[in-house]
DNA sequence: CCTGTATGAATGAAAG
DNA sequence: CTTTCATTCATACAGG
């Protein structure tokens, strides 16, 4: 039989781009529905359109379930190698630490590499929080880190984005298209008409 | 290197299942604007789907935002730039990407740059492999294949997953309302893989 | 069931 | 260019 090869990053591409366009089902359905509580609207119906093919009867979306977990062993010796002080385990060490890992469950470099992040991203917010001294007794849309040189309101672009038409721009492309050309290797037209 | 077999079957299933959202994200769009000609729905994105107006207390200015993030369209266009392997684009291809992205949204040439600088390095560290055979595992200067010949197994990690269910219905449901024609998921990006 | 919180992931910006 | 930081988004999970 002829079979076409996917890589896993490709799957994820591809159900995210699905998840993508449920995601937008649901909110338009939505959006569709709060409108026509107040119009009539009979002539409109879009047929048997309405749900969802990618949810089980369950309400459970198909799309969902992509984050990983650490399991508390992996935890742990995560959280001693980051207690290690070794800052930045950068590549090589991504990768060995990934290796052990591995054999207590599902992990990836991705996983190491964001949980490194995050960790010390957190763990530096914990201690500015507890660094009461600077009070800002004001309701401070943002807290003006003392120890960072914040380059605030210098050069950054804002977007306020009152633009109402949104609607118009989110289909012209599924964003995620540009990786998953190389999918279809097959000569045949994309929608072969079988 | 992992991956995964597909049949054309399967192939055929997702990218009905795409065709049917994009369908239906269509008709949906369409049938919105007509009914919400005149409506204000501001405050209702689709995107990221936060129908936050910003507003959070006491008309405390929205200090928030304070980081450029691209419009559908800008991202279209950038992708496609992107994708025409004109990598680093110089200092006068900024500018025109700038001004031409103007019209679309507040942007400015530092974010050109930075996405430009930003999308390279991620595309680049995709094709990150831990291919547990290679060992050898000195100084992995490893530089793949010019051209992306990537068979990373980055993807969905689950542990131990007791509720496996969804897993399964990935592929299946291939029928869903009537309705479709053939709607062509990606008609474009003729980039060889190879 | 719905709301709040912890945390994995995505990404713009900046440092090195 | 490569690596790191900061902020934000989204979801898993706990509590009411």
């Amino acid at each position: 039989m002829y079979v076409k090869v996917m890589t896993d990053e490709q799957m994820e591409v591809l159900r995210k781009q699905i998840s993508v366009y449920a995601n937008i089902c649901e909110k338009l359905v939505e959006m569709h529905k709060a409108i026509t509580a107040q119009q009539d609207l009979s002539g409109m119906r879009l047929g048997s359109l309405y749900c969802d093919p990618l949810m089980t009867s369950a309400g459970h979306k198909i799309t969902s379930r992509q984050r990983w977990t650490p399991t508390p062993v992996q935890l742990q010796i995560l959280e001693r190698i980051f207690d290690q002080g070794t800052g930045t385990p950068s590549k090589q060490k991504i990768k060995d630490i990934t290796s052990e890992l591995t054999q207590h469950g599902q992990i990836s470099e991705t996983n190491v590499y964001n949980w490194f992040q995050n960790r010390r991203a957190r763990s530096k917010r914990k201690q500015l929080v507890s660094v009461p001294n600077n009070i800002d007794s004001e309701v401070e849309t943002e807290v003006e880190s003392p120890k960072e040189k914040k380059a605030k309101s210098e050069n950054i672009h804002l977007q306020e984005d009152p633009d109402p038409r949104t609607e118009d721009l989110f289909f012209q492309n599924p964003g995620i298209s540009s990786e998953l050309h190389s999918l279809d290797p097959e000569p045949n037209k994309a929608e072969p008409a079988f």
